[in-house]
DNA sequence: TCCTAAATCAGTAACGATTACTGATTTTAT
DNA sequence: ATAAAATCAGTAATCGTTACTGATTTAGGA
């Protein structure tokens, strides 16, 4: 039983209209342009229940923060160790052999985790 | 310049040995027994450096804490929501439209992170 | 519209995984 | 054997995140 809020359509479109998979706190940032005295708890919040309905997607990329990522469909993330930024690829049987060719992306590593529910639990 | 360190060595070992994709603590815990008085801090500090040297793989699904992963090469993980499990599978063009007859896994969604150094970073 | 219960909020305190710091020990190369 | 650099154990500090509080907003029935 979910109620509307403002500041989670908030939030949310924040997401929708970003593709630089921003942060909890840059997310808090962008929003209170909108909701100045909105609160980073409830960002954290929201931002929670959106990845538990699947609305949204948290992509942790080893530097130590969570990034959001309003676009829910498969697709993979290039994580650049240099300037930290994330971009968005969509996958199909060819991406992972032609990274760099397509996105002049070199790939020194890659972790990619399926959420789901697995043989024994799905007993 | 890396010195070479029995802590180091134990932790790695234990990587190798264990298909679990266990926490920081979890190894710890497991290296103690070889190694009693071994620090937290020192296990924490270890598995950076394994990470940054590409030896082991650090793997966030969401729960809190890193796990990581003695087999540093590509392949997928899936993680079961409801026990926990992170489950090792290799990669091919197949494996994303397989998943669920050849592992008995339904996959709910997926985040993939390919590290690298992108176009701009590459110029 | 009015009213009540559930959901959500802002603000803040607490938590806990991880990191940083210290002085002692181990490793490596001379 | 010795000295510099690396690493260590132990512990304190950090900081992203979560939990708690009493106030406010939402939704649905009277």
């Amino acid at each position: 039983m979910r109620n509307y809020s403002k500041q989670r359509e908030a939030i949310l479109k924040v997401l929708h209209n970003s593709k630089s998979h921003p942060t909890a706190a840059q997310v808090y940032e962008e929003v209170k342009k909108e909701i100045p005295n909105i609160s980073l708890g409830t960002v954290y919040r929201n931002l929670t229940l959106l990845v538990e309905s699947g609305e949204i997607l948290s992509v942790a990329v080893g530097d130590g923060n969570d990034h959001f990522d309003g676009d829910n469909s498969f697709h993979l993330h290039l994580h650049c160790k240099k300037c930290g930024s994330i971009t968005d690829v969509p996958v199909d049987s060819k991406t992972f052999d032609a990274l760099s060719q397509s996105e002049g992306f070199c790939p020194q590593n890659a972790v990619c985790v399926v959420y789901g529910v697995c043989r024994n639990c799905n007993k």
